[in-house]
DNA sequence: ATAATTATCACACATTCGGGTGATTTAAGA
DNA sequence: TCTTAAATCACCCGAATGTGTGATAATTAT
């Protein structure tokens, strides 16, 4: 297992107990090293960046922001980067809500310690380790979640028009002038798409659509 | 691990060489029954629901009738036994079908025998067992990554490589650091790229390969 | 009735992109 | 050998794009 690659671990997480807990643990694995740890949302998304973590483990209740909205601050400097929310209960809505910020993973607090490293492993390798639990809750709400949460990203009828038209290949000002609307407007719709599909440019959210 | 309980399992596998090397894995494992092994649709909804297994391995490619249909129907009779589907390739269409016919783990033919076992397990103690690659599948929703190799028009190596990564979403600055090429060069191959597709931007360019 | 969402537009700023023109090196063809 | 194609890099410039912040009206949800 050990094929001298390290996998450089931040964590996020408000309890000091369990975030000293898991420093230690990851500090004391071979093939971990742990870049930073990070008490709530602004030291974080202050600080992580720069550390260019390959896995951060995130607590999902964070005082004042929670730990989804980190992770979509995270995300999007950090591209490379895969993230874990760790949690205390396997709420529904929350769990859904970082699946779709950009969180690969999704473990209950009480992953015994071994398993907890084998999953940093799993996700820095391409996997998503979820929690027994989760990924039950995940699979059975399928039906139901693909197509309302995850499938349609939650835009609206015009976000929805808009990105047909981007990908129809239109420029800005041509989407503008085909629904009779400002530039502006037209770079606002985008400006929620980009953020709802978890992209950075026109050619991704396109992609993303084709895909579908 | 044993604890008394045996856990049924039935199979179907239309080919004769696996479906015996699954038969001879179950019943060589503590803790586990073969009640059943099928071929095709026809002789599994046949007799699948009489044994009540606990567990149903199915190929997810059956001759006629695939895997999916014969999860659909089984699940009529049989509503507290968990299946799980095998199959050779992480294909997005066929997961997403199955998983919301009613299969609850999803795995690639490649699982190591040993994680076979575990996942019987896991899907009978109430989980979903999947593939690293599966689920991060289904996480992601669709990030599929299509290795299709559209050479359509006259590009030449180096711009269909460009393209290619174009195509995934990157800058151009991105796609030098991924060649190792200076960021003019990238847009000089661009420029020729556009020219060679009629096209006036990445968006367009990317709409085009996208669409083989 | 009040809060949240949606659609609309504005201003500002930095970065990226699309195009024009041109140069050098190397490999393959005529 | 001369020619052409391919791949590389450079400089310039204006247009388009990405992102932050903020605002207003209309609609919907709670």
């Amino acid at each position: 297992m050990d094929n001298g690659i390290i996998i450089k671990v931040a964590i996020i997480e408000d309890d000091k107990d369990i975030r000293s807990g898991l420093e230690i643990l990851i500090k004391g694995s071979q093939g971990f090293r742990c870049v930073g740890t990070f008490g709530d949302y602004d030291s974080s998304v202050a600080n992580i960046p720069k550390l260019e973590p390959d896995v951060v483990l995130t607590d999902i209740n964070l005082p004042g922001k929670n730990g989804i909205e980190c992770v979509r601050e995270l995300k999007r400097h950090l591209r490379e980067t895969q993230f874990i929310m760790l949690t205390m209960y396997d709420d529904n809505e929350l769990v859904f809500e970082a699946l779709k910020k950009g969180a690969t993973g999704y473990l209950l607090k009480r992953t015994p310690p071994a398993m907890l490293l084998e999953s940093i492993r799993e996700v820095y390798n391409g996997g998503s380790p979820m929690s027994m639990e989760i990924a039950r809750m995940v699979v059975t709400s399928f039906g139901v979640s693909l197509n309302t949460q995850i499938k349609k990203a939650n835009l609206t009828e015009r976000e929805t028009e808009v990105l047909e038209y981007l990908a129809k290949g239109m420029r800005y000002k041509e989407i503008a002038d085909a629904l009779f609307i400002n530039l502006e407007t037209v770079r606002t719709h985008l400006r929620k798409i980009y953020e709802k599909l978890q992209v950075r440019s026109a050619t991704e959210a396109v992609i993303k659509y084709l895909k579908k």
